[in-house]
DNA sequence: CGGCATCCCTGTGGATACTG
DNA sequence: CAGTATCCACAGGGATGCCG
């Protein structure tokens, strides 16, 4: 009997050069949007479950979690009644906004030419 | 008995706006490292999965696909005797290069800071 | 209100082998 | 050389429910 061990996995990650790192940051699902979001400002948990339509509570939460984590956004705790939470970008978090706005900037070109929705 | 249909994916997709539209032009796994790789000019097949160290060749060609389908590169088959094949960012493309130089621009200061790697 | 825990499904990508 | 086909593993997300 074989044991035929199927390693599909790479046992090195894919080359963590800084593009993919940084990239990781901002590309789990709804990341960017959330950055985009907090953009002009503070938002709440809620907030931004409203602001970003579909997402579910769990991945906006593993996402304020990363990006906290990242140094990207912090988290606020408001000692207020219901108490709430806020996030905002960090001085670091809001050097992504050009960032986005340059991959935005290139978006309406694509939606231009139709090449995307 | 129950048919308990799971209807996990929602019906409509996450809400496909220009920013999340245009990221998933560059967020597949490697996109951004192939439009790195051809910042300085048009590649071959090979010389891409060489830059690009452990890419298999099947998601490069998926890549390369879709890129090319998304109007970012163009594919250039060369009449060599050994059929070679180019790729090149379009004029589209490198207008991408100014976002990714924004993300590494802030994975410099990620890293800086020992947020990541 | 904010946010884990659980459960399960899909997409994405890796390995390998094969074709023109 | 430049891919395509198949097969499969796994991380990442959606839904739902519970908790402080």
């Amino acid at each position: 009997m074989s044991l035929k061990v199927r390693l599909n996995k790479s046992p090195k990650p894919p080359q963590t050069c800084l593009l993919t790192e940084c990239m990781s940051v901002i590309s789990g699902a709804w990341a960017p949007n959330v950055i985009w979001s907090l953009r002009s400002g503070p938002r709440r948990f809620n907030e931004l479950r409203i602001d970003i339509p579909p997402i579910s509570a769990k991945v906006l939460s593993a996402r304020l979690t990363e990006l906290t984590e990242r140094g990207v956004i912090v988290r606020n705790v408001l000692p207020t009644s219901p108490p709430s939470v806020e996030y905002q970008l960090t001085e670091l978090g809001q050097e992504l906004i050009p960032a986005l706005d340059a991959i935005v900037h290139v978006g309406y070109k694509l939606k231009d030419k139709g090449y995307i929705e």
